[in-house]
DNA sequence: CGTGCGTTTGAGTGAATTCAACGGCTGTGG
DNA sequence: CCACAGCCGTTGAATTCACTCAAACGCACG
């Protein structure tokens, strides 16, 4: 029997919540079919423009794929956190490259494998399917927050996105460096810099230290979010 | 016998050449079982949050698929055009609306009818990952644009897709007002007409009238865009 | 011949960028 | 234990690209 319904999720942000809740199947599959392998900081997983023969699971650490205009412009794509899967591309050629924030721990399983596997269960087709489902549902969120929102708007989502993904709610420990946040944004590091500062001195957050958040005022953060639709 | 490898494309410009080229059993199940409508300009042809119980593809016309935030700014996430397959997300609900962009032929196809074939064929839920992929990929390269690229280079890339897809290569009809350009590149529909006038000056482009677009010198047009990777 | 919509053009503003300098960790080596 | 180098991040000043506000234009349609 295929799982085509996916839980119904009531949100408008669409972070990879949907990815971890289908996982079931996929996850038994994967965890029994891969290989575990240890990358440092920093690392290449992958290249743009290498074929696209495995299918990449985070098991620790955090992971970002990206683009690069020649003239050395970046544009990150996604980060993966622990438990992430990542690498899903059934066409001939990765069309980003990914490589590790933090040292990492990845599952890696041969996709030749998956398929012959999916050959005897579409399920596994159905849960990559639904998997590929979240990865373009997040990516068309990202557009709306690209084409259409302020660094301000920008860095709320970013905050609130991680602290959900990360499930330390009001602490965010962000694995990523401020040049990635801007890549990822659209920003520079300095906007990005500027505009953490700013929300500091709001009190609607406080930075300890660079990479720790912690959300004070969470309503205002929301306020700022608000991606309700109209009408 | 299932079909995993999509044709290797060489291009870095991710646009739905991928869908059309892969579509030939979803095609032929599509057709058979799907039942054509007509809707007028502008119609709404699914809602954000609506039930995703069918699958869509343009017989003739345009169609946009669109989020907005509550103050009324608006991203068009994609457009789709005769022989585009749109629509696909076995989530419960959709997570774009749908609007035509002119009067158009739609042919509908009921998800579930879909889906009782899959499990007698895995092919068809093979495809339709594809489809799913292949708008990931213009979804992910869309990100890039949003991101990181400047008016002009935006309006050069949306001209070179539209002459690809319209494959009337050198005389673009454009079935989409400025302002629906505007919200597809994240630009403002001034900032729009600027650069199109700009690059007619320029004598890179002509606009007899403002929906016809001649690419009068396509070797500027693709220096502009010049996506390539770095090194 | 108006009216209305879509588009263009102009002038001024502003948000984010660029360019530049500074501050604060961290690790290394004297 | 301190000095220093190398990052990474922050802050400041000036600039710029796209935006906002405003008006005019052109075309289609009644």
């Amino acid at each position: 029997m295929l799982h085509w319904q996916n839980p119904a999720r009531s949100g408008k942000v669409i972070s990879l919540d949907a990815i971890r809740q289908d996982q079931g199947s996929i996850d038994d599959t994967i965890d029994l079919m891969g290989a575990r392998m240890r990358f440092a900081r920093n690392a290449e997983v992958f290249g743009e423009g290498e074929p696209a023969e495995y299918l990449y699971k985070v098991v620790s650490g955090a992971v970002r794929i990206s683009k690069l205009l020649s003239d050395g412009r970046r544009q990150i794509g996604a980060f993966y956190l622990t438990g992430d899967v990542f690498g899903l591309e059934p066409e001939a050629a990765h069309h980003f490259s990914a490589e590790t924030i933090v040292d990492s721990e990845i599952l890696i399983i041969r996709r030749s494998a998956l398929m012959s596997d999916a050959t005897r269960n579409s399920d596994v087709i159905a849960q990559l399917w639904n998997q590929t489902i979240a990865h373009l549902q997040q990516a068309q969120e990202h557009m709306l927050l690209l084409g259409r929102k302020n660094a301000q708007e920008r860095i709320v989502a970013f905050l609130l996105d991680m602290s959900k993904r990360l499930s330390t709610k009001l602490a965010v420990e962000l694995p990523m460096s401020r040049q990635d946040i801007a890549d990822y944004l659209g920003l520079t590091i300095e906007t990005v810099s500027r505009t953490l500062t700013q929300l500091e001195r709001d009190g609607i957050i406080s930075i300890p230290v660079s990479r720790r958040i912690l959300l004070r005022d969470p309503a205002a953060l929301d306020e700022i979010n608000d991606d309700c639709l109209a009408a």
